[in-house]
Order: structure tokens, then sequence, then C-alpha cells
DNA sequence: TGGTGATTCGGA
DNA sequence: CCGAATCACCAT
């Protein structure tokens, strides 16, 4: 007897038993997809893990209905790429796979209604909504469960059902479909007949009398002698309107032409020219060869550049010689709006064998882009997280691009794993080397460079000598005492601005915090606005006049007077961006000024449209969050202003002076990339902070190290482990007394300094679930392993209490 | 008391 | 995660 272990897309652990047919043994591997029953009747498509004869002791094991790929869709090095992760990030395979896979190729069975066979039914004693159903089984045969909303009432749907089954009128069926459907484009061509066995001038006597049709049989023809590789395509016949589709039937008819199709990508190729890459400098040959000597020890690399340094020029050479060596390469981006430049590079070069993968694609386009890998037809793949998981054939170098970047771990999306640390894993079980790029990398990804799991190379300068932008601290204190300010900013700013200004640059303000004011306050009361679902004060924005919760996105009109007292002297308090970019403009009403953020950037193309504005100096300041330290390479952005530099320290987390730097240095990077005289002017009540000093001095070195004692000192990462549990429920009480009994069980198990909380959330309550937070601080090495193991069994000691299922629990490792 | 919506539980 | 089973509550 056969068995196979299957994965199954659902949030459940571990794989699942299944017996597998002796008709089906000679054809099943691991890798492939196959149905299986699960459940009561549904059938889901799962992934095969193992093959093995250990029949199950203590359950009858269900049967494969069958296999769905002729070889396996999942490569090895996936298989075992899904195995660490879950294993790592303590989370299931099913989330794993949920995640890898576009839902086009996870077959679901789909229910459906149809009539029992030869039943006579008697139409007088139904009601309303049974008569509808069974009319209209009558006419379609089958009907999806989600069709019947069309024509009976919600609530009504299952009471109509079940009394017709009772009445044995009808009969629940489940069927698996196919949902990928090609895409499939008309062509046209001569027929080949006529070419070879008809004269051709005999032919156009005959349509001597047919003006348009002689036309367009002659159109056709010309095309095709003058390039006959290049197919015709039949929409383009009719551009310009001068023939129709009848004129064509006709040619059809006399079999002179015919139609024919081909499948067609959904995703345009770039088919223009084909560039090569430029010269590097002398500084980027010493980091190339450097990279070169560490893949040669097996050794992953972290290439540290700072702004403007040209990077990007030594990945170009890196992709083009893993390509010569015949190997495919991986490019990992944060997000898909910064490929812009990289993209434009590339398919200069590359053309056809790019390849893009990211949560904007539709689901068809994604399988599109599985069978192009999986067909080896893809040498360069560009992507966000997700493009981890497809099944590549022959991967020879990945790079991760603004490997410091949040958005490689978002929280919100499960399985929570971090696409940076996973693709040095990942990279492992292809043999494929690794580079992560940063202008400001990592603490953690520093600090393993540092102690030399990676090799460090260090990029010190801009590409062609370009200067890298000086720092200007400003004592805003000092300004206000000697009444030097206008609102948020100091006179000395202001100056700075209007003479970059005059001589035709442009500016960039960075103020991260959304919004117009963070608080509406009642004077008179204290009343401020929260939102209802989240213990969250709700932000006023001006643009749009309404209250919003950044959190669960609720919106209410903006209060004219106070709710509760009745009071007019409703109080604006804390500045957002929308205010700091009315106070721009008008101090400098002759400038145009823009705003960019995520409210303003919601319409489709604002992005592109921002972009352009800047590119062309339409704009001559940007304020913005912290979108603008993206993306932005212009050549004309002299000066970066942080009016209110000091709240971008003060957030509770420990990586907050990490973020301000990188964000600080992300963004000072867009000033004076061409003319090397950039200035960056941070206006601050605490100018002897370490981390503004620091960045004035312009040695990154420093700054890391200093990040590096204080993490040391206060045991956090990279020294520490750090793994946060989090419950969620409705209520309070219960979350409450749940994270307490977790709480207990861990230091049950674990060191007492090691179990932090349980604690209430940051956030007391998101989208009316009170949350509660258990943090673990774990020593690293083989210490983690040993204690890790007794997480697992505390979290499932925890599991085991009923009372407790219905809490919704989170595992975030390295949070 | 039966019907409805919420909660819990098992799945191979 | 999904559906079936069970539970809690309310109107009749």
């Amino acid at each position: 007897m056969n068995y196979a272990q299957i994965v199954l897309p659902l949030n459940l652990k571990g794989s699942f038993t299944y017996k597998v047919p002796d008709e089906l043994i000679s054809d099943i591997q691991v890798g492939m997809r196959v149905l299986v029953p699960f459940g009561g009747k549904k059938i889901y498509t799962g992934i095969v893990f193992e093959i093995h004869q250990n029949a199950p002791e203590k359950f009858v094991a269900k049967e494969v209905i069958g296999i769905l790929d002729d070889k396996p869709i999942v490569p090895q090095e996936q298989i075992n790429f899904w195995n660490w992760l879950s294993d790592y990030y303590l989370c299931s395979l099913g989330e794993i796979y949920r995640f890898a896979f576009p839902s086009s190729l996870k077959l679901e069975s789909e229910t459906y209604l149809k009539i029992k066979p030869n039943v006579h039914i008697d139409f007088q004693n139904l009601d309303v909504n049974e008569m509808y159903l069974i009319q209209a089984l009558e006419v379609r045969q089958l009907i999806n469960l989600t069709d019947i909303e069309a024509f009976i009432p919600k609530k009504d749907i299952i009471k109509t059902i079940n009394s017709l089954i009772d009445l044995q009128y009808i009969e629940i069926d489940e069927k698996v479909a196919e949902k990928y459907k090609a895409k499939e484009v008309a062509y046209v061509k001569i027929n080949d007949e006529v070419l070879k066995y008809q004269n051709i001038t005999e032919i156009l006597l005959t349509l001597k009398r047919a003006q348009k049709q002689k036309d367009l049989f002659l159109h056709i023809l010309e095309k095709q002698t003058e390039n006959p590789d290049l197919p015709i395509k039949k929409s383009e016949l009719f551009e310009g309107g001068y023939f129709g589709n009848s004129h064509f039937k006709a040619l059809a008819d006399k079999n002179l032409v015919e139609e024919y199709y081909l499948q067609k990508d959904r995703i345009e190729s770039y088919e223009g020219e084909i560039e090569q890459i430029e010269q590097l400098s002398e500084a980027q040959i010493i980091a190339k060869k450097e990279i070169d000597e560490a893949f040669e020890e097996g050794k992953n690399v972290l290439l540290h550049g700072v702004t403007s340094s040209g990077k990007t020029h030594i990945y170009l050479e890196k992709i083009e010689e893993c390509i010569n060596e015949g190997k495919n390469v991986l490019f990992l981006l944060p997000e898909i709006s910064l490929t812009k430049q990289i993209t434009q590079r590339l398919e200069k070069k590359y053309g056809r064998q790019l390849g893009f993968y990211h949560q904007k694609l539709t689901d068809f386009e994604r399988v599109e882009v599985w069978r192009r890998i999986r067909q080896n037809d893809i040498k360069i793949l560009i992507g966000t997280r997700n493009a981890l998981f497809l099944p590549y054939q022959n991967l020879g170098l990945i790079i991760v691009d603004e490997e410091h970047d949040s958005a490689y771990k978002p929280r919100e999306v499960s399985p929570y794993f971090n696409a940076k640390d996973s693709a040095l894993v990942f990279g492992n079980f292809y043999g494929a080397n690794v580079i992560l790029g940063s202008a400001t990398p990592s603490v953690e990804s520093y600090y393993n460079a540092r102690k030399d799991k990676m090799k460090y190379v260090f990029l010190n300068e801009r590409f062609g000598n370009v200067k890298l932008p000086e720092y200007e601290l400003i004592n805003f204190k000092e300004a206000q005492d000697s009444k030097k300010v206008s609102g948020n900013f100091s006179l000395q700013l202001v100056d700075s601005i209007k003479k970059v200004l005059d001589e035709k640059n442009q500016v960039i303000v960075l103020h991260n915090r959304r919004g117009y004011a963070n608080v509406v306050e009642c004077e008179s009361c204290g009343y401020v606005n929260y939102c209802s679902n989240c213990d969250v004060v709700m932000t006023y924005h001006k643009s749009t006049n309404e209250m919003k919760c950044h959190y669960c996105g609720q919106r209410a009109s903006k209060p004219k007077t106070c709710p509760k007292c009745h009071s007019e002297n409703l109080n604006e308090r804390g500045v957002g961006v929308e205010q700091i970019h009315e106070e721009v403009s008008k101090l400098f009403p002759d400038n145009e000024v823009d705003r960019m953020d995520v409210d303003s950037m919601r319409k489709k193309f604002a992005y592109e449209k921002l972009y352009e504005k800047i590119e062309e100096r339409e704009t001559d300041i940007v304020v913005g969050t912290q979108m603008i330290s993206k993306g932005l390479d212009f050549d004309h952005i002299e000066l970066v202003a942080i009016p209110k530099a000091d709240s971008l320290l003060y957030v509770q987390d420990f990586r907050a002076e990490e973020r301000a730097y990188q964000l600080i240095t992300q963004v000072s990077g867009r000033a004076g990339r061409v003319s090397g005289n950039g200035k960056v002017f941070i206006q601050t009540y605490n100018p002897d902070h370490s981390v503004f000093q620091l960045l004035k001095m312009n040695e990154p070195a420093k700054v890391y190290k200093y990040i590096l004692t204080e993490r040391q000192k206060f045991h956090y990462p990279p020294f520490t482990k750090l793994i946060m549990i989090e419950l969620k429920h409705r209520r309070e009480d219960k979350v409450n007394r749940a994270s307490q009994f977790l709480g207990s069980i861990f230091r049950k198990y674990l060191p007492e300094d090691c179990v932090l909380g349980p604690e209430k959330a940051q956030i007391a309550r998101l989208n009316n679930l009170y949350q509660f937070q258990i943090l673990l601080k774990l020593p690293r090495g083989k210490k983690y392993e040993e204690y890790k193991k007794l997480i697992l069994i505390s979290l499932k000691e925890f599991d085991e209490i009923t009372a407790y299922q219905s809490i919704k629990k989170g595992v975030f490792v390295d949070f």
C-alpha cells in the first residue's frame, strides 16, 4: 500500500496522509498537485510532499482522486524552502502554500445543484423561491451556489435548497473546473494552398470588381512577403477604418486568406533596442572584485553603497555574468513601484528574457509567469517578496535591493516571514549566490556582515565622485527664542529654500505624518474623537474634510461643535503633512508646491503624473511622507528639509533610531545627485541627539557602532532573538485571561527574563478586537533552538485549552 | 418550543 | 480555512 503526505491550502498544521490508488502510483511524484477530498465533500488541490508506505494507525486515509500535473510543479528546492519557513517562522505549510500559489493553480471544487433525473415535480406545493430555483434549473441544468443569490434572497437560500432536497427533487454535486484560460489573439495569413498553386495575377483579376477586397488581399500579401516571420494581427487590418471585417470575411469565404489563433502572453515584453551597460568606475570595479572573491569562497554579500554610488551598475554586471554562465537571476525589490529605473535598464538589455512578478498582477498573469519560469523561458525575474515562490529551474544569483526596507516583512499578511532573511536561505537551497544591497543596511545585516557571516562590501563614494550632501542642524529652540521662525519653519530654513528656488532648482520637504492634524480636541471639555472600532484617535484630513482612522480606515465627518459639550472651540493639535504643505505653499506663493503621501497618491496614475511633473521641473517643492524617500532620482533637487525631525525619533520602538537614520539618509540621497552641492536641513529641538550628530559626520560605520552599542546594552537584536505572540479577541476579559495563561505556560518552560508581558498592545483595540502581546527575548545560537522547542510545547499546551480556541493567535519570529 | 444567529470543532 | 454540529437566546 502506498501513501502520500499532502499539504492542503488551509491554515492547518503539517500535512495529511492519503492513500495512493495503484493506478496512480506510477505517475505520482513529490511536488505535483493532486486532487483530494477533505472535510464533508469538498475537493482541494494539495501538493505531494512525501510518498511512503506507512499506513496511518489512528484513522483511515482517504484516496487521492487524481493528479493534475505530468511533472512536479514545485521543485525540490521549494519544498525544502517551505519546510524551512514553516519551521523557522512557526507557521503552517498550508499558509505558505496558499501564499505561494496563484489561486488559479489551486483548484477547489464548487458546489452545484441539479434536478434529479426522472422526477415528477408537483409545482402546486412549491413556494415562490422553490419555484424560481426549479425553473432556473430546468433551463440551466447546473447552478452554482453563488449564482442563486441573483434570484433568491440570501437568507432564504439554505431553506429553499434544503426543502427541495427533502422533497427529492434536486441534488448537490461537486465539480472541479480549470480556472486558467490562455488569452488568444487572432492572426491572419494568405491561404498556403493559394501561394503554392495559384497565380496571383489571376486572383487579382477575379477580385477586380471588389476593389476593397483586392486592396486587402494585396495588403496582407505585401506584409507577409516583407517579413514572413512576423505574424499579422487581425485587428491591425482594421486600424484606420479603411477595411472592415466584411471584406476579410469575403476573402476568407473564397479560401484566399485564413484566420488562425495564437496564445498570447498577457504581459507585454519589451521589444525595442538592446543596449550595453556603461563602464564601471574605479570604486565600483573594486567593489565588484570583492563580491567575486566572496562568491568564490561561497559567501553571500552585503553591498553597502551610499546613495547614488551606482549599486545598480554592479548588479547589472553580476547579472550579466550569471546569465552568461547559463543560470537565472532573481531580483527582489520591496515594492513594485520602485522598478522603474532598474527595469528600464534591464529591459534594454534582456528584452523578452525578463519577467515580472508582484502583487499587482492579476491571477492569470501570475499563472503565465509561473509557466514561463517553469519552462525556463525567463532568465531574470524582477519581483516582490512573493516572487520567492516561483518554480525556478536553475537559479544562480539572488539580489535583494533596498534590503533594509520594511516592506520585506509586512505584519499584516500571513505567513509572517522576512523576505530578506528568507532569500539567504532560499539561495542556499539553490546553491545561488545572494547580494543584499542598500544605502542604509539594516542593523542586523550590518552586524552579520561585520561578524563575517556575509562579506561586507562598502562603496563609499557617489558615482562620478560627486560629493555627498551636507547636513546642517537647525536648533529650533534657539530660533524660536530669538523669534526667527515662521510657523514650523525657521527663517534660516526659509532663506535657504528661497536661494535654491531662485537658482531654479527643486526642494524636498519631509514630514512623516499623514493628515492635517493628529487630533481635534475640544478646548472646554477635552473631548477627542476616537475611532469606534479601535482605541485610536482619528486624524483630521483637511483635503477631504473628514476624520480618518489610519488603522481600520474608518471615516467620519469633522465635527463642527464638540459632540459632548457643544462648544465651538475645537482645537487642532499635532502637525500633519497636509499642514506643512499648506504652510510651504503660503511661504512660497510664487512656486509650485505638491504633496506626496498615500492619501494624495490614491488616484490612478497620481504617482506617475507627479513623477513626470517633477521630472519636467514643473514642480518646485515636493512635500511628502516617507514615500518621497523612494525612487525619486532627479537631477535638480538640491535641498532636503526636515522641519520636524524630532517626530521621527519619538516612536515607541527599539528600531526608532535605526529607522530615523535610514529615512533621513535615504531622503537626503535625493539631493545634489549631479551637482554635488546637495544640502540637508534638519530642524530639531535636540541638535545634540547622537543620531543627528552622527548623521552630520557622514560616516555610516559610526552610526552603526552607536546603534549596536545601544542594542547590546538593552538586549535587543541582533544580540538576542525576539518572538512576539499576539492574541486577539472580541472580548477583552477573555483575551486578557488567555494571555495571562499563555504567559504562565511560557514562564514554566523558559527562564523568567526571557518572557515579557503579557501586555496590552500599543493599540489596545483594533477593528473591534482587543489585543495583548507577549514578547520573548531569547539568546542566539544553540540555546535558541532549544528554547524554540520549548516554545512549541508551550503553544501546543495553550492550544489544548478548548475555551481559548476562539482566540486569534499570531506568532512573529524576528519581530 | 422551534427557529435564528453565534460559536465551536474536526478534518487524513 | 470550511462546513457541520452544537449552543444560546428570543419571540411566540
